[in-house]
DNA sequence: TTAATTTACGCAAACGTTGCCGAAAACTAT
DNA sequence: ATAGTTTTCGGCAACGTTTGCGTAAATTAA
């Protein structure tokens, strides 16, 4: 169907050898330079592109990484990808984005794929379902350069790139009880996440320091992270169905976010004389509501940067990495 | 680094032939039962994949398709991803997703950087920039498979899937005059995109069925869809600084309502008694303003299916294809 | 002029897989 | 028992590329 022409059509059209043509492009020194040029000319004329297959399987690496995701649909990972992608593809990198849509079963198969497309390494955000990573250690044991951001595995040794969690949501809890609440309800992914567990550290750390006390009723998890709407749902109503009912909610997650507001809305009591709301959060959307929604705003694009350089040091070094680092980069409080 | 098992090993390790092993695998006729269980058997113990890339060397076919959208962090383009990845994955192929954000440029890029990746078709939706299509033609014209959704050229005659973007602005205007809305402005995208025209003839058509005039003033086009604020941002004050200022704005695009939304909170006139606003939208975030906002809602989830199964149709096509349909689906207004 | 060196190129193998062809071994028919 | 079939497997080439090694021709040194 689609063919572009190869070394061997350029050493048939100028009477070469394929071993010439080939040392010819990457401008070795034993070709002499009238040949070169002949050469080089003629593969530019007919657009000359190596075949990257024929590449892979000889240099053993596919000059691709594999991204592994809850969901596009996600400001916090689409910019993170965005990141990602501008590090990658810079330094000659292509990038296979895979959604998991918080299922493990589906973080299996993609992270299966993907091995098996012979990626050179792997930059993966947990689903929520996720608590035994195996399917994952086992890669990282036969040697598979993995990098994780955001959501990351306790067990497995090696680069994770996340935010401050714990601060930022200090400090969102913090600008709730400043704003004059004292019942601030919290509302998180799965509870065996990475992020929850530090998210809900920073909130109960907000409450004690001033003197509130954790009242266990007031923190619901949704096991999927808000791609089950139920979920959130039964989590905000039962919340609402308490005696002494919460007037803030401290939410853990982009995605969980917009799910309870859209319950809130439901429910008539999207307006924080009713109940307040601050967030995690990559949106900008939230600036749009009356009045809008203080949230916490991680630097996804340098996370995924930073992930991403840190994934090609592992690819790319010369004697395995043994010695890794856990970097924490600051959010924002977006008071609104 | 990261060894996988492959024929080769298996061919050793049981004293057999590679070809033996490999028609084995795949269950040939000519090999013994026996024979059969000891490969498949010992290929599952030490968990052998096929290397994709020897394959794709040999059938010259990667099994990879690639998408081209202007970003991802757009919800109409999150959801055409979902459906082509459930139609693809489903049939054994990769996606290889790349945004243009819009930009003619990076457009270019990644497609050639795609073609050069071999993959076996493209899904394409074009960026706000792009007028010119000859990048496309080529290789198209070089036989390679490609489908338009969306934003489609005029010239490239290949399958292309759109909504019924007259329809939908259509009934998206009219519901504006229905709420006794009389002077309407129209925001769009770059005046040359497919989905631009077809939403002007929608929304001009409105009016004229309902005796209003076309006002050439209130038509205001982002070169850049939304990318540019600025560009959001100067059309919305060139409307509300003319003398007869617009009671409402059609707005022809996902991120152009909401930087429109942004531009008119910054004005503290995100308020439908100030000037109303229904444009087309896949989010559903849509839901939680106060008053909501009617949006046209595109079945991207389904165009998106619809779109790689033609593309798998070309790409798996025994004889050239020659005969292209164009798939209009059905827009849905959400009155809100 | 002859020998030693350098320059410029070709040959062949390898990466992992498949498929055509050939052939030993086993079976069937006479 | 002999010839003919079938079954079951191995050898080899090919996909596009790189690279170590070999070598004829050109250049330099003696």
């Amino acid at each position: 169907m689609f063919e572009s022409s190869t070394i061997k059509d350029i050493a048939r059209a100028l009477n070469l050898s394929t071993s010439t043509v080939s040392r010819a492009l990457r401008d070795s020194y034993e070709i002499s330079a009238g040949t070169k040029k002949l050469v080089m000319e003629y593969a530019q004329k007919v657009n000359y592109r190596p075949n990257p297959n024929a590449l892979s399987l000889k240099e053993r690496r596919s000059k691709s990484i594999g991204i592994v995701v809850s969901e596009v649909a996600n400001h916090y990972f689409s910019q993170a990808i965005n990141g990602i992608e501008s590090i990658a593809n810079s330094r000659g990198y292509t990038v296979i984005i895979t959604q998991t849509h918080e299922s493990v079963e589906r973080e299996k198969t993609n992270v299966q794929h993907l091995a098996s497309r012979s990626v050179d390494g792997l930059l993966i955000s947990l689903s929520a379902e996720t608590n035994d990573v195996s399917h994952l250690e086992q890669l990282h044991e036969r040697g598979l350069p993995i990098v994780f951001f955001d959501r990351v595995p306790e067990r497995i040794n090696t680069y994770k790139i996340i935010a401050d969690n714990a601060k930022g949501a200090y400090e969102a809890t913090s600008h709730l009880i400043r704003s004059g609440h004292r019942k601030i309800a919290h509302i998180s992914s799965s509870a065996h996440l990475s992020i929850s567990i530090e998210r809900l550290t920073g909130y109960t750390d907000a409450l004690h320091h001033n003197g509130l006390n954790v009242r266990p009723e007031y923190i619901k998890n949704c096991p999927h992270g808000g791609m089950i709407q139920e979920e959130v749902e039964t989590a905000v109503k039962e919340l609402l169905s308490l005696n002494d009912k919460p007037d803030a909610i401290f939410v853990a997650g982009d995605r969980l976010t917009m799910g309870c507001m859209h319950v809130l809305k439901k429910l008539n009591m999207l307006n924080p004389t009713m109940i307040a709301i601050a967030g995690f959060s990559n949106s900008d959307v939230l600036d749009l509501f009356n009045p809008p929604i203080t949230s916490v705003f991680q630097p996804a694009f340098d996370m995924g940067q930073l992930a991403t350089e840190k994934l090609l040091e592992l690819i790319e070094a010369k004697f395995p990495v043994t010695e890794f680092e856990r970097d924490i980069l600051h959010t924002r409080l977006f008071i609104r």
